[in-house]
DNA sequence: CGATGCATTGATATGTTTCAATAACGGTGG
DNA sequence: CCACCGTTATTGAAACATATCAATGCATCG
């Protein structure tokens, strides 16, 4: 955990965003869908409550995951899809010759592992980035339910498309977006999963390094650090570390959906612009 | 139709190669998936004859989309995914101000419309590049049909999931990839898909413009160009405008895989190999 | 035959990476 | 407890890759 336990967390919006959202007196007694915390954002969200119940005689099994330690890896067979519940997980999509990124951060409700239906073997890994636990949906079983509850079917649909719009949404990020935008798009993302589990989404603890950063971004860790200080100078976040403050959300929206320069005597383009911001901090260097 | 109609082919391989795989005696008489030439790689794969009888009866529509004409746009109702049978597609992504790229190039046997699924609308639009055809799956028709067939529905999944795994390389190509690994692996992709296909796979004819290309792999067109450029002057390949011939395939599956350099005399960076390739054209300048 | 779209190539500007130095932090073991 | 270590983050200067701007050529099409 890389929450500071000492400090005052006003807002309670600080603690890990997983901790609380299943009540610890239900965790080992009731391990089904009906009674579980996240069924409105999992696999069961849309389900009525006896489908649920059925599902939920399927997805019996809990794994926990130790931070560090993989939930599976490239190549293994695939049996199961993963659901999150508690923890955070990051997959790591590998190509060729010691090329490895990562392709997404996962928390609470997140279906891992689509990715081994295609040839019955995963094509990514993925790994705990805390101590974890995930409900393992067998594939077997979840497909004959599927065929008897034809809302199930839906829904695996609909998460499974919902992925791919997801890496789109990527795709669209790496490949036409500038770094600041990056970042900004990256922030404004983490901010509204964890509005949409609950918490303020504008103060939140990063769980990743730069570097990971970076690496979902398509950027050096030195360049996220860079235009992460660069919008703490701008006011428009106050970061420290891994503590975020959102403090400017249209402005950071304006930044990611480009639209640079908008102001009167701002330099014209983005090298200046980092440089701009550092020094009209001193104004009595100048 | 980019192909000039005039020319010996004698490779027989330069060809549209979507003409020719549906043998066109049978293209009126037979609208059903148990004889139609893309069976084999398209939605009945890996069914049973009578299966695929079965879907034929669901799959009886086809549409003709004029070149430059849209599939569907981004927002309008998912009713249907589609198989192309002939022509080529570019799909494009959509993003906020003004943002948009494509998300990859479609045709024979490859479905479109996935990304519908998730919210009821399709989340992109698809273009035909080329005067296409495909065939119309009814998504309602095909869920029930999946019910009374769980093979149909494992191969639902299995290309859904092929689909999550293509754009995850394709993430990968745009994170972590530079301009000359891209394009090698644009072209031995493109290489690949007409191998499987059916046709030579290294000799073909492009069917978008370098901007297109640079689109795809969030470059610039200049950028496509000098490194296509770069890639003849080497040997690694010929082309002139949108014909090429692969003529080093190992050496441009290095350059795809990274490892920049590795013959003695050669420059250390890549602004230079630009440069010097260009140079050793012409030795008398020296 | 001019107009238009596409491709190539050069020169320069710009954004990002790379290399390097330093600082802050957390954990570990003397 | 504190000195020490490895990890993470910040920041600067220089190198590099790609984008941008611009000019040209070459086809195709009406």
């Amino acid at each position: 955990m890389n929450v500071p336990v000492n400090k005052r967390d006003p807002d309670n919006n600080k603690r890990d965003p997983n901790k609380g959202i299943v009540p610890e007196f239900l965790s080992h007694a009731a391990q089904h869908c009906a009674s579980c915390g996240l069924r409105e954002i999992c696999l069961p969200s849309g389900l009525m409550p006896d489908e649920q119940e059925v599902l939920a005689t399927l997805v019996d099994k809990r794994r926990r995951v130790a931070r560090g330690d993989v939930l599976f890896h490239l190549g293994d067979e695939f049996r199961s899809l993963y659901a999150v519940r508690t923890g955070f997980f990051k997959s790591i999509v590998v190509g060729g010759d010691e090329q490895s990124q990562i392709g997404g951060f996962h928390l609470s409700g997140d279906i891992l592992g689509f990715d081994g239906m295609a040839e019955g073997r995963y094509e990514s890994e993925v790994r705990a980035m805390e101590d974890s636990e995930v409900c393992v949906i067998p594939y077997d079983g979840l497909s004959d339910l599927a065929i008897r509850f034809p809302p199930l079917q839906r829904q695996l649909h609909r998460l499974m498309s919902r992925e791919i719009v997801r890496e789109r949404s990527v795709m669209l990020l790496l490949g036409s977006m500038q770094a600041d935008q990056k970042v900004a798009v990256f922030l404004l993302g983490v901010a509204e999963r964890y509005r949409r589990l609950g918490y303020s989404g504008t103060s939140f603890i990063l769980r990743m390094t730069r570097e990971e950063i970076g690496s979902y971004l398509g950027l050096k860790l030195e360049t996220v650090s860079r235009h992460l200080s660069a919008f703490d100078q701008q006011g428009l976040i106050s970061i420290d570390k891994r503590e975020v403050i959102l403090k400017d959300l249209n402005a950071l929206q304006r930044v990611a959906g480009s639209a640079i320069g908008a102001g009167s005597d701002a330099p014209a383009n983005r090298t200046e612009w980092l440089e701009f911001v550092k020094c009209s901090d001193h104004p009595e260097l100048n």
